[in-house]
DNA sequence: TCTGGGGTCCTAGGACCC
DNA sequence: TCTGGGGTCCTAGGACCC
């Protein structure tokens, strides 16, 4: 038998953090907005049966949510950060080898566990539930695409009771056979129309799918699917996180920047929170792309969309250099014509890349240290983690903020604010 | 008129994920 | 009026090299 691998998802994560905490929510229908409040991110079960979509714009289901009292909340990061944290902790009592997916999903490897492993699946998930109150549903499969699949048929159908196992046969080829191929881990929309083509609709004929046509149809990726639904292990857990490539800051404004200063507000305040992430990380970037663009949804508004990239020479994680640097862009892409034209510009973002430990990153020919940076920079970090985000930052950030996302409903930061502690009569 | 045969590296763009 | 943000991987094709 292949060892087992477990996939332990958080149910609608983002509503449960916020059920933890407002309990009254129970029952409810609930959803969580985007950043700046712009649509539906995640969804409790009862606004699911309402017919509310994964990413639905507010305004577009704002009847619905009227008619049926649907509770609308703002995203609340610090909170999901720090509940993804607790139930990492929890999980990680049962097996030292696991890996951290996403915010709500970890891979943990059950090999160690001889045949109990479907009961400590059962003790895992009622533990994270009982740590942190959040609820949950584990998958069970000798690939991560089998177990990932498993935890979808956990989470779908009550017979399983929270824990789905696919290395029990006779399970897995009934499951199979039921779930749509667009439910399998990889398979996205362009995919499944692909093999709409040939005809293939269930992970059923997907896994029976001859592996050569399935390299021809799509890429390696593809390939690799197919053998991982046939048992075959292409994908391993990774337990120790790589060494990530790229970090990106973007927001969509508040308000629309029509002039080269409100543009550069932004891309100040972006670049800076980029230079921030890569000082938390230890890392420095050797390349840097600023980008502006209108809201391409409008069908009426003048387009127009700006993206210029530069290499930092020397690497570097200097607020400074990074908003130099982002001004450099934003100054040779800016359309001189662009306030007359009347181009609204609605998203800005700074992405960067070649991203290298600091203490890899090969010194310069000629490169001049400069402590004096480093520590203005350690002090700048300091004292924003002390009396909060933003309290100091560059004068080309700005004071009028017309950038800024709107987040009216957010809930308070429970678990991370002194000041947002529930309180108990 | 006839014009090789390999390599590598980089980038843009597509597709997918949560 | 109002449509998120942050990632990964793969491929094709161009530039360049000897």
């Amino acid at each position: 038998m292949d060892k087992p691998i477990a996939l332990i998802d958080g149910n609608n994560f983002y509503v449960s953090c916020e059920r933890v905490f407002q309990p009254h929510l129970l029952g409810k229908p609930v959803i969580i907005l985007s950043n700046n409040d712009g649509c539906a991110v995640a969804r409790s079960e009862e606004a699911k049966a309402l017919g509310i979509k994964m990413g639905a714009p507010l305004f577009k289901i704002r009847d619905l949510v009227k008619e049926h009292g649907v509770k609308v909340l703002s995203s609340n990061y610090t909170l999901y950060g720090d509940m993804s944290r607790r139930v990492v902790d929890a999980v990680s009592q049962f097996s030292p080898h696991y890996e951290i997916y996403s915010i709500d999903e970890n891979f943990v490897d059950l090999s160690g566990f001889g045949e109990r492993y479907e009961a400590i699946a059962v003790e895992m998930r009622s533990t994270v539930r009982q740590l942190t109150g959040i609820p949950n549903c584990v998958g069970i499969g000798s690939t991560k695409t089998l177990a990932k699949l498993a935890n979808f048929a956990a989470k779908k159908n009550p017979i399983f009771g929270g824990v789905c196992d696919f290395t029990k046969s006779a399970v897995l080829a009934w499951c199979l056979d039921r779930i749509p191929v667009g439910e399998v881990w990889g398979i996205g929309r362009q995919t499944q129309i692909k093999l709409a083509s040939q005809g293939i609709t269930t992970a059923a004929q997907l896994r029976d799918m001859p592996r050569t046509l399935a390299r021809q149809l799509g890429t390696v990726v593809l390939e690799r699917t197919v053998a991982e639904l046939q048992g075959i292990r292409c994908l391993e857990i990774e337990d120790v996180a790589p060494q990530r490539k790229g970090m990106a800051v973007t927001r969509s404004a508040g308000q629309p920047m029509r002039n080269l200063e409100a543009v550069m507000q932004a891309l100040t305040a972006h670049a800076s929170r980029a230079a921030e992430k890569l000082r938390m990380h230890g890392l420095v970037a050797g390349q840097i792309t600023a980008f502006f663009h209108t809201n391409a949804f409008s069908k009426t508004a003048p387009q127009h969309s700006v993206s210029r990239t530069i290499k930092l020479k020397p690497m570097t994680n200097n607020t400074f250099d990074l908003v130099q640097a982002v001004s450099r862009c934003a100054h040779a892409g800016w359309h001189p014509k662009a306030e007359a034209i009347g181009y609204a510009y609605t998203k800005a973002g700074v992405m960067l890349d070649d991203l290298l430990k600091e203490e890899d990153a090969s010194k310069m020919l000629f490169d001049v240290e400069q402590p004096r940076d480093a520590r203005l920079m350690k002090a700048m970090d300091a004292i924003n983690d002390r009396y909060g985000k933003k309290k100091l930052v560059l004068a080309s950030q700005g004071f009028k903020n017309t950038h800024e996302a709107k987040a009216d409903m957010r809930s308070p930061r429970f678990t991370t604010r002194m000041s947002d502690l529930p309180v108990i009569y």
